[in-house]
DNA sequence: ATCCAGGTATGCA
DNA sequence: TGCATACCTGGA
């Protein structure tokens, strides 16, 4: 077992809820977060692993590994995003005349989009296909836990691409992937050996870095706009799933539009910034579903 | 039991 | 282009 150093305060301070926080780490941009109900969340990426909680004043605290400690704020900072102001960027989405953004937003203050590593970003939404946040998170233990690095005692990474590279599809579908695992060999096979992928995808302008990521398989529209969001921190990435295009059709009246329609609609009502947006609406549709039908 | 779950690729009009 | 259908699997 580790030693974990003493709770700290994330330098610069930034706002955020309680409820940001579960809806951050919990809420379908990452899948590898764990909460233990008392506010206290472990989570891991690349070969980071970290405890976080609000203090009382609402400021974000960390704990981590020992071993770790001297790496993690900066690697925190750059996993918030914290060279951007997110509640600025929100109050440039348009919720003046949008009265159900203008909910969404007041509902999550602060609510993030993370920066996280690009390689495990496209792993996991390559698992996302028709699959629930618990599914997609078991997914990704088994894949850590089976071909994944040991960072530290009981924490174990993902396997980069080169790694699934090596792993045959029969051993990938043992770990719940089933249709997608197909996909995942192939991806593997195609950047397994071309290390300079990550480099040459972020250097690309929006809409060739989505063609690119397009063209692998198993990556559509939305596995692609997911990634540079979320992987990548292109805030105009707006990835349309069947919550968002339900939300959008019953919240704007849009009932008889495609989903290529409600789409493009997205990206030109909410501009550059859209994929804040779209998470904004993700986590207010998924609060009000939750409300209405508690766990038993 | 049958259906559905943060989609994508494929096959036909 | 545009719209159905198959694709794995576990839980409700």
């Amino acid at each position: 077992m580790v030693t974990w150093t003493p709770w700290r305060a994330l330098e610069p301070e930034f706002p955020m809820g309680g409820l940001s926080l579960a809806e951050t780490l919990d809420g379908g941009q990452a899948f590898r977060w764990h909460g233990d109900g008392d506010g206290v969340w472990t989570g891991q990426w690349a070969d980071v692993a970290v405890r976080l909680r609000l203090n009382d004043h609402g400021r974000l605290e960390w704990s981590a590994p020992v071993e770790l400690g001297k790496k993690v704020p900066e690697a925190l900072r750059r996993y918030f995003a914290l060279d951007r102001d997110f509640v600025e960027l929100a109050d440039r989405l348009p919720w003046r005349s949008d009265p159900h953004l203008a909910r969404a937003i007041e509902t999550f203050p602060g609510l993030p989009i993370l920066r996280q590593p690009l390689p495990e970003t496209l792993l996991a939404f390559l698992c996302s296909a028709t699959k629930q946040i618990v599914q997609i998170k078991q997914m990704l233990g088994l894949l850590a836990e089976r071909f994944g690095r040991e960072v530290l005692p009981g924490f174990r990474a993902l396997p980069d691409w080169n790694r699934l590279d090596s792993v045959s599809e029969t051993d990938l579908r043992a770990c719940a992937l089933g249709f997608r695992a197909r996909y995942i060999k192939a991806v593997a096979r195609i950047l397994g050996g071309r290390p300079g992928w990550e480099e040459t995808l972020t250097a690309l302008p929006y809409p060739e870095a989505r063609d690119w990521l397009m063209q692998l398989p198993g990556v559509g529209e939305k596995v692609a706009d997911c990634v540079l969001l979320f992987g990548a921190g292109r805030l105009e990435a707006f990835p349309v799933d069947v919550w968002i295009l339900k939300v959008m059709r019953q919240r704007y009246h849009l009932e008889d539009w495609t989903l290529h329609q409600i789409a493009q609609f997205g990206r030109i009502h909410f501009g550059s910034a859209a994929g804040l947006a779209q998470q904004y609406l993700f986590a207010y549709e998924r609060r009000v579903a939750a409300a209405a039908k508690p766990p038993n």
